[in-house]
DNA sequence: GGCCAGGCCGGTG
DNA sequence: CACCGGCATGGC
């Protein structure tokens, strides 16, 4: 079941090519192995992309790189205050500034447990962060996940690690798999099964419950 | 002008 | 353990 709505999800949308580096989609970027630079600003994103969306994450993405400090020893010498107001179009300014230091000043291993003990990075930043900038073989699960699979079957209602569970069950595991499963999760999300569902054409008609009459 | 966006935290029952 | 309010800006 999930394999079959991946590979729906996949012939209808075609190849997503996440995540965005410098606001550039790149089908490619999912299969190399990422800079330093690079990682640090998909951590970064990913941050700042809680609860927000895209659009405004890039404008404070790109705030950073016009004041130069788009990386651990940028963030680290900015005050609190001085970094929020960069980053503030991205929303919820104040909190994410802290959590964009607590980040910085981590110096453990990067690891799932070590990521959520640091303070604003919750399982779904911290999978995020280990599948979009490690290429680590963690199925992230958001929001739109949860409502897209609550609606095909009401038994996918599940907490995070019971639905996640269920997706790394269900698919080899294979970190361009699941970047580009997410990514679709996402678009599918943002075209047919929105807040207020979109059902006409959508490609999982056939395998989704909702809406559908119960079975005397 | 209202609704919502690729969450997380702390407090409450 | 499940649920809720707070956190904030910009696009549609």
């Amino acid at each position: 079941m999930i394999w079959q709505i991946y590979n729906l999800l996949l012939r209808r949308y075609g190849e997503q090519g996440w995540w965005p580096i410098s606001g550039i989609y790149n089908p490619e970027f999912k299969h190399k192995n990422k800079s330093y630079a690079e990682k640090f600003e998909i951590s970064v994103g990913a941050i700042l992309t809680q609860s927000t969306s895209w659009k405004n994450v890039e404008k404070a993405l790109q705030n950073l790189r016009n004041r130069g400090v788009l990386s651990r020893e940028g963030i680290i010498k900015l005050s609190t205050k001085e970094l929020a107001e960069i980053i503030r179009p991205s929303g919820y300014h104040n909190q994410k500034a802290l959590k964009l230091k607590a980040f910085a000043e981590f110096k453990g291993k990067i690891a799932r447990d070590s990521l959520l003990n640091i303070r604003g990075i919750g399982p779904e930043t911290a999978d995020s962060i280990l599948l979009y900038a490690y290429n680590i073989p963690v199925f992230v699960i958001d929001a739109y996940t949860r409502r897209i699979f609550s609606r095909i079957n009401p038994e996918f209602s599940l907490n995070y690690d019971e639905l996640q569970s269920l997706f790394h069950s269900s698919l080899p595991h294979d970190s361009r798999i699941f970047n580009e499963y997410h990514a679709l999760i996402v678009k599918h999300a943002k075209q047919h099964c929105r807040k207020n569902p979109v059902c006409s054409g959508c490609p999982l008609l056939s395998v989704c419950e909702y809406g559908k009459p119960k079975e005397l």
